[in-house]
DNA sequence: ATAGGGTTAG
């Protein structure tokens, strides 16, 4: 009885001290004070695992230590407690483990709005955007009031999705239940333009910054322009914020495809920052410019201002879309070694992506197997789509299998997968592929771009005869082929879905009535 | 009465 009170006063006082070293950053000593409390015979009780969670995060632990303590809490019963659930809930999204997380829910009975934003935020952290919102829906349909945080989240997953009238509801719901975040700015960021000039208060850099964001991922140079012209009128070229206003138009002219734009203003705003000199960098990136990103990096060191992981993120996907696997082999060194940034899994995806887009399937593979953190379902998708591009089957299988395990819904793994079987002439695996996605519910969606003319958005497909300037267009398309041929060029040509030939379409016919009851591949794990 | 969810212009 003295010995378990005596046990649990000093879990307590381990306790406390182990949150204070976490929370003033003292993680080697967080660490040393565990190891002593362990080696004098002491576990871990409900208290202290969520802690022990955040020093292994803190540390880079793989997630092999944090299994252990999982099986640990199970057989202690801990996970009764939702602080703890909570813990590893965030812990396997944190590593990509989405299917993990959702369990950990589902077998919690009664779930408070911790745990039910953690998965709010665990989703749209992992890319699922459409599943955050999901919750957040069921989430208030059981009766669970959202807080500031949750909103925070949902927010966040609302313009991931690009649904303004969707972060519009969140927004009125969060003022009809008197519950204010100060980001809700970022839904206020999706009001019509014309609004902002007939408002009399000047607004927020947060607002045009978020404003820009929506016009470079939608091409919308038009806008764009408009906000860059406001921006020079509003006499606020004295201010410093102007720093958020000139990065967020160069970044914005650089994904809306006016390069030049960028590099103008980039070349104009006098106080370069290290996000101004990174914009730039992803900028030249982003349009096949390796060299240009190398240049600037290299001017950016001469000024003095030391590099981060986003800029190493911008350079190395810089090196994977102009196929420079050496250099970027050799950044990728030169951040741990002379910058000290211990690498995640962005940058771990970019290394992948370089080796696999330059063909080196194989050293993409054994990079993937070597990495220290299990690989995210990203990782494996974009594995697959350059096994796609070099007929790499046995390989893009594996990847396939490796990235429908974090989500059977991910219609891309199998749009790629049967794109992949059919530039093989596998046509068998190809229908095999295509009955799972039928099963599932799943239909293969067709790539839209779009271009604007005269305030006017065209949107076109593959194939498009829609557009009554479909025939012009298709006889340029022609014209430019047979320029290409001339100069030397040999166009790749695919022979995906669209390119059915008869008799495969026969042997399509034929194999459709030969319907798999089951996934039909082996894991080579 | 010691713990869990969000936060950046790149």
């Amino acid at each position: 009885m003295l010995a378990h009170s005596i046990k649990r006063s000093s879990c307590y006082s381990f306790n406390s001290i182990l949150r204070t070293l976490l929370k003033s950053g003292n993680f080697e000593k967080a660490l040393h004070h565990f190891v002593q409390f362990r080696d004098q015979g002491f576990l871990p009780d409900n208290y202290t695992i969520p802690s022990l969670l955040k020093l292994l995060h803190d540390l880079h632990q793989p997630l092999h230590y944090r299994e252990n303590i999982h099986s640990f809490a199970i057989k202690n019963g801990y996970l009764k407690d939702i602080f703890v659930t909570t813990g590893f809930v965030e812990m396997y999204f944190s590593f990509g483990c989405v299917a993990s997380s959702r369990q950990l829910f589902d077998e919690t009975p009664i779930k408070d709005v911790v745990l039910w934003t953690a998965m709010v935020s665990g989703f749209s952290h992992n890319g699922s955007g459409d599943l955050a919102v999901n919750f957040f829906s069921q989430m208030v349909g059981e009766g669970v009031k959202p807080n500031r945080i949750t909103l925070t989240s949902v927010l966040a997953a609302c313009s991931q999705l690009m649904v303004p009238n969707l972060g519009r509801s969140v927004h009125g719901f969060s003022i009809r239940n008197g519950i204010f975040s100060s980001d809700v700015l970022l839904e206020t960021a999706f009001v019509d333009m014309e609004m902002i000039y007939e408002n009399l208060r000047e607004p927020e850099s947060s607002i045009l910054a978020s404003l820009l964001q929506v016009c470079g991922g939608t091409s919308d140079l038009r806008h764009g322009r408009e906000i860059h012209g406001h921006v020079t009128r509003s006499c606020r070229n004295m201010n410093s914020y102007m720093m958020v206003e000139n990065n967020a138009l160069i970044d914005m002219y650089a994904k809306a495809g006016d390069l030049n734009s960028a590099v103008l203003l980039f070349e104009n705003v006098k106080n370069k920052n290290l996000v101004t000199w990174t914009t730039m960098i992803s900028g030249y990136g982003m349009h096949g410019l390796g060299t240009e990103a190398a240049e600037a990096f290299n001017a950016m060191k001469k000024t003095g201002i030391i590099p981060d992981g986003v800029t190493f993120i911008a350079l190395l996907s810089a090196c994977s879309h102009g196929r420079l696997v050496d250099e970027g082999l050799q950044l990728y060194i030169s951040m741990q070694r002379d910058y000290k940034i211990e690498p995640d899994m962005k940058h771990f995806a970019c290394m992948v992506d370089i080796y696999a887009r330059s063909g080196l399937l194989d050293q993409a593979f054994s990079f993937i197997k070597k990495m220290p953190v299990e690989p995210s379902e990203f990782i494996w998708a974009s594995l697959l789509s350059s096994c796609r591009t070099y007929k790499n089957v046995v390989l893009g299988e594996q990847a396939a299998i490796k990235a429908l395990a974090f989500n059977q819904y991910n219609t891309r793994v199998y749009i790629l997968l049967s794109q992949l079987y059919a530039d093989s002439g596998q046509w068998e695996d190809f229908s095999k592929v295509r009955l799972v996605m039928k099963d599932l519910g799943l239909k293969p969606t067709t790539a839209q771009s779009w271009v604007e003319v005269e305030r006017k958005i065209y949107i076109f497909t593959v194939r498009d005869n829609m557009n009554p300037y479909s025939e012009k267009m298709y006889k340029l398309l022609e014209t430019l082929t047979e320029t290409m041929h001339k100069e030397g060029f040999v166009a790749y040509r695919s022979s995906g879905c669209h390119d059915i030939t008869k008799e495969e379409k026969e042997h399509y016919k034929k194999s459709w009535i030969k319907r798999p009851v089951i996934f039909g591949w082996k894991s080579p794990y």
